[in-house]
DNA sequence: GGCAAGATCCTCT
DNA sequence: GAGGATCTTGCCA
């Protein structure tokens, strides 16, 4: 199964075929990577914890473009939580990336994080190690600075619980973290 | 134009 | 383990 063909089906299952692959990003010339190690997935209009739950919004309209497009929010006014669209255009359901790894420019992320440890496992801290902001809203996993890489990691050991941080259909076994 | 809530992180006790 | 920081978005008047 090919990256293309994972991001273009049905949101938990590219939810589950992201975890374990790589995330590259090539920011202010320093490249950094993390093996994912935590995902949640998020439903279109059917899903009320969505971002697109009420409808297409300017914050939200990366959700809607073709699977594959990354889609970058503020949260809570001080961090940034990075998405990967997925479905066919317009379904507006995504794959939010909670935690990952680092496995690749460990002190560039340091670096950013201001402190070490800790680097990336949680969506904030992720977004912070990796150097992803808004300004990477809208671009492409496949070929813009925030890439996942193609090569998938198979036979890998996870485990699924309910979605963490939101208050509407908590209950949804939607989120997926690597065993261990 | 104002208000309430939010897919979080850090520090202190 | 609990609470504060901090600001953008979306809804309503």
């Amino acid at each position: 199964m090919t990256l293309e063909r994972l991001l273009e089906g049905p949101v938990v299952a590219a939810a589950r075929g992201l975890l374990g692959r790589r995330l590259r990003t090539e920011i202010g010339g320093s490249p950094t990577e993390v093996i994912i190690s935590e995902v949640e997935a998020y439903g279109g209009d059917d899903d009320p914890a969505s971002h697109a739950a009420g409808g297409p919004t300017p914050r939200n309209t990366a959700m809607y473009g073709p699977p594959g497009t990354l889609y970058v929010y503020r949260s809570y006014g001080i961090h940034w939580c990075l998405n990967v669209v997925t479905g066919p255009a317009g379904s507006a359901s995504a794959v939010l990336v909670r935690g990952g790894l680092p496995v690749l420019g460990e002190a560039v992320m340091a670096g950013r994080r201001g402190r070490s440890g800790h680097l990336a496992d949680g969506p904030g801290k992720l977004a912070q190690a990796l150097g992803v902001t808004g300004a990477h809203d809208g671009t492409s996993v496949f070929d813009g600075p925030v890439r996942i890489l193609g090569e998938a990691s198979s036979e890998i050991a996870m485990e699924a619980g309910p979605r963490v941080g939101i208050s509407r259909a908590a209950d949804r076994p939607w989120r997926f973290v690597l065993a261990g």
